[in-house]
Order: structure tokens, then sequence, then C-alpha cells
DNA sequence: CTTGGTTGTGACAATCATTATCAATAAGCT
DNA sequence: AGCTTATTGATAATGATTGTCACAACCAAG
């Protein structure tokens, strides 16, 4: 049987009102600001849940952490500059369509898929080639 | 002064030879397979500085690893069966375009993208819904 | 209310990928 | 060949995540 306890509701809660993606640990760390004595290993518990139940996604960042959001907004994507870090979050409509095209037609299901760009944002690109 | 070695030309070598992406731990274990006796640390090394120089790419595979592939000339995608290692190339023109699309639109420059699709294979698929 | 069975928790150990350390080695210049 | 210094590689350190397990909290029934 699946039990409500305050832990899992504090994560709930914490992720709903985070804007955006957030890793384990920050989240963790936010809990503990906030004063909830909840362990690491039950937010991590947590997050799993959430995701195996739909209620969040995940993906990992770009720093190797894998971070949570919740999955309310839809899914979008990211473009990344590989100077600054600066992120940009792009809806990707089409390409969602197309990633489950193509799973589906070699017979592959659960298809999750990685769509990112990385390129130089506006300000880099006039940085790096004043360098030259 | 940056010099040649025969353990950077064995991890290029070996990634170049890589059709799709490999992990760093992977790379290493190939390599050590065919007899180099190169260096965990070096293969790390030696693919942050492919990438730094732009001759790799590395994103985060969903089980939490980077991953490199060889930034070559031709370029493809895959469909990567997260259980069997089953890897498809497809084709994605469609998305090939729409990746410059949101660059331009957001303003960046030296587009690259990274758009792979990772699931289960049709055999893997009806393993696991056996298990259950 | 109490008992019993079961599930969730949390401190800690274990694991895994990655990075830092540092003495020994070898590349390239003269 | 000899010198200077970047590079290597064994290993330790780090940091995120997962596994373990005794204990506490929850639910239902008596």
């Amino acid at each position: 049987m699946k039990r409500n306890t305050w832990q899992r509701e504090a994560v709930r809660e914490a992720l709903d009102a985070t804007d955006g993606f957030i890793s384990a640990q920050s989240l963790h760390s936010a809990l503990h600001a906030s004063g909830s004595p909840i362990g690491l290993a039950t937010v991590y518990r947590a997050l799993g849940d959430l995701t195996a139940s739909g209620d969040a996604d995940c993906l990992q960042s770009p720093e190797g952490e894998a971070i949570y959001r919740a999955c309310s907004t839809g899914h979008h994507h990211h473009l990344i500059c590989r100077n600054c870090g600066l992120t940009v979050e792009i809806a990707a409509d089409e390409v969602e369509a197309w990633a489950h095209r193509v799973a589906g037609e070699h017979g592959f299901t659960r298809a999750a898929h990685v769509v990112d760009v990385f390129g130089l944002c506006a300000e880099c690109s006039r940085a790096l080639d004043a360098d030259r």
C-alpha cells in the first residue's frame, strides 16, 4: 500500500514551488534550510517515486547531476551556450513527435530522448570574434 | 606547448572507430582490451582536450555517465536500446533544420546539436514485459 | 486502546564516475 | 645528448546516488 507521509508531501511541494529544474541535492538542502529534518535518502526515494508515477520529469544536467522538475508545464529542451553556460528553454513539439515516430518505426518502446542544442550565445559569439 | 603522445592518438582513433556514443569508462576498457596500457585518467584528459578543441562532442547519458563521440563531418543520430545497447542509425533532416532555426532565433551561432533517442528495442521490450 | 503486520524513514556504508595529486617519464628544442 | 617541462598513470579524493537495516509511523482488526 502507498502511504502519505509529510516527507513525501514536502518533496512534492518543494518541487512544485521550484520554477524549472532542481537537483536532488539542492532540493534536499532547500528543505533542510527551511527546517525539515528530512533525510537525503528519502529525498531521492521521493523523487524516484514521483518520476515513476509521472508526476515529475528527470534529466541530466550538463554538470552530471540528475535534475528534476514538476511535470506540469509540459516538456521542453535546452539551448545551451558552450562558453558561458547560458541556458534558454525551447519548445520542441515537432521534435517530440519526430522522436516518437522514429522510435515506433524501429519497434522501440518507452522512448526517451535527448535533444539539446549547443552553441554560442549572441554575447559570447561577439566576445570570441573580437579575440581573433 | 602541446605535445603529441601515442596515448592521445589512441584515444582519438578509438573514438573515431566507434560508431555513436561511448562512455569514458567503456573507451578505457576497449583500449585496455586491445592491449593499450593507457591509464584511466589519461583517457579522461584526452577526451576533455578533444571536446575542448571541438573534435568531440560530449553529453550525458540517461544513466548519468558522460558519453562522447567523434565530431566528424558526416553526422547522423542514434536510436539506442537502454537495455541491450543495440544502436540504430537514424536520419534526422527535419531535426537538423529545426536545430539551426531555433539556434538562430535566439542569437546563437556555431550550433551543434545532440539528438538521440533512448528506448527499449522490440526484443528487450518483450523480455521486460514478461518479467512483470 | 492495543496488538500486529507492514511500509517508510534516516544514518551510514557502499558504489560508481570523475577529478586532483604528484612523482616518474618522455617530447621536443638546442 | 642534455635540458626543460608537459604528460602520464597509480592512487587518493570527491561528489552524487543507491543499498542496507534497525527503528519508527501507519493502518486495520480485535
